[in-house]
DNA sequence: TTGTATTTTCAGTATTTTCTGAAAGCAGAT
DNA sequence: ATCTGCTTTCAGAAAATACTGAAAATACAA
């Protein structure tokens, strides 16, 4: 029976090529979405060459994408015995997922946004003029609004998957 | 006293180039998330012009960049009675600017990946071998998932602040 | 109408990002 | 030492994205 393998072959292709044109939307390199979707849905960790030969990319840019997502922490390397080439395979957890990408995402995106906002509102707390005290209090609400959603950030990527859903259900119910 | 002015100039100058530097790593337009900036901490509504003379840009540009900052809600245009001329002022309010742009990601983010996942795991529901259980499972588990994430943003992004401040405090508390 | 102020669109250009192909690097085997 | 198999780097090509300048459309006024 070859034609379970067919559909399943189709159905994983479909994903690749979706999710990668998601990670675009997203901000994201379609390659790298592209493999870690590769990866999310292989059975067994893939080689640089294997990965090459799927989506037919160059090494150049698998190997780039590779080491980004070991970077992100949604991919990891794996030696196998007496074998010299390196094996790759991602992160299959959801909650984990999440938990990674919140965390990387608060570090690339938040944080920066809160060094910005707390220098603008420390170089105008001293403006006396209408105009400045409406400024200040603007570069401050935001300030503190950002630093908030990154406390937030930090404490449900802290989080147990159990705890989260049970936070989460009692917030949806 | 004019060095106040110049001061706040200054101050306001620097977070509206910081602004859009943010904005490229989060994947907005530059020009879109200076003008966001400028709005956000101009004392009255700006035409077109105005604009393109605080960021130096083209008109095309300036005017693209708005209606963008109009369709995501961020920005109103506002007509001033005897003139002619559109204006434009930004929602300030860190709350609102919240829900807005977590509704618009959802719509534009959360969504399209909610249905791609949904089809996966619907035409991989029949493959009866491992690997397909396997590949099922995983697009089951993701659906899911993000469709939680839906839900939530929409729960949260529903919420008046005084509400939604009351809830993460207890949270962070 | 006709004129004038303003907005909108768009073809072409510039900039940024991504990808390739090939060379250089590295480690174990011979 | 040299070879062999694999990884890493990188300069330039290709693709995607953003911007400009100017023309076309629209709206209002005389």
């Amino acid at each position: 029976m070859n034609a379970e393998r067919d559909k399943l072959d189709h159905a994983r292709e479909e994903f690749v090529a979706q999710w990668g044109a998601l990670g675009t939307q997203w901000g994201i390199n379609r390659t790298m979405a592209q493999i870690h979707a590769l990866l999310m849905t292989a059975a067994e960790p893939m080689s640089t060459d294997e990965v090459m030969e799927a989506l037919e990319v160059s090494r150049g840019n698998a190997h780039t994408n590779l080491k980004e997502l070991v970077a992100w922490g949604l991919v990891r390397p794996v030696v196998r015995k007496g074998e010299r080439r390196d094996y790759f395979e991602a992160e299959k957890d959801v909650w984990h997922i999440f938990t990674t990408v919140a965390r990387e995402r608060k570090r690339r995106e938040i944080e920066p946004a809160l060094a910005v906002l707390a220098k603008c509102a420390e170089e105008s707390r001293e403006i006396h003029t209408p105009e400045g005290r409406a400024f200040h209090e603007q570069m401050r609400q935001l300030e503190e609004f950002v630093g908030f959603a990154s406390k937030m950030a930090d404490r449900i990527a802290g989080m147990k998957h159990g705890f989260a859903v049970q936070l989460a259900t009692k917030l949806l119910g």
